[in-house]
DNA sequence: TTGTTAATTGTTATAATATAACATCATGTA
DNA sequence: TACATGATGTTATATTATAACAATTAACAA
């Protein structure tokens, strides 16, 4: 079987539930959302979020344990992650920016590290919350 | 009671242990480590973790669920980590990088967020996994 | 069209990570 | 003293994630 190019169809249930939040959600709460779809088991969600992670769909926000849309159409692995999170509200955004991630693509330590991925984090208040 | 100089005796446990391993230690085997000494609860040593990187004497590594010490007697609270990661070995290395520091720290993103604190991990083979 | 391989699914159980709730003790200070 | 605060100890439980195994499905080559 080759590298498949479309998604299964818990793959495709469960990343629709995640696109139609503006935030990121908890596997468990995914669980809760998607057992009227017929997914009863906490591996059949980390499965698909595996998957979906690894196609570059959605982004794991590892601080928070939750997983978010990628919205970005140029972002098609999950290679390159930079996100604002609101320590009050909790909202999360991802972050383009041009020139940072230029600077982050080119770091090198004096280690002799070879670098394929990065996530970033940034926390504070957000405009509603400051 | 006044903010305490000194730590406490499960606190100053809990340092001493993460300090002298220089990989990043997991809740549950710090638990282990320290049964001898009195501490049998996962909840001591979560407080203790707690109040370590409160105060930036150890940092979390998010993607990893792990603890290590900060050596870097500048960065007295956990504002800005950044850390590399080596997916083969699991080796983690803290990174102090003045100019990745400095773009860091002046980001701003186009939506008026105040960030007063940043967590980077990258990712990669190190040179003995290469 | 059959056999092979890999991806996916479904299921039960369990591991690993983290916190709630409550009681107690120690210490600094009004 | 008595009050507030921070730390401790303890039991129980919540939350996040994976192991192990069996069955099914899709792509492809012989």
């Amino acid at each position: 079987m080759q590298k498949q190019e479309t998604l299964s169809k818990n793959q495709k249930i469960i990343l629709d539930l995640i696109e139609k939040s503006d935030q990121p959600l908890k596997a468990y709460s995914i669980l809760f959302d998607v057992k009227k779809k017929g997914i009863n088991a906490p591996l059949q969600v980390y499965r698909a979020l595996d998957k979906l992670v690894e196609i570059g769909k959605i982004h794991k926000i590892e601080s928070r344990n939750a997983f978010i849309a990628c919205k970005n159409s140029k972002c098609q692995i999950a290679k390159a992650t930079v996100f604002s999170i609101c320590e009050s509200c909790e909202d999360v955004t991802e972050i383009h920016d041009h020139k940072l991630s230029e600077h982050l693509k080119d770091f090198k330590d004096n280690k002799g590290m070879k670098y394929n991925k990065y996530n970033l984090e940034f926390f504070g208040l957000c405009k509603k919350c400051v």
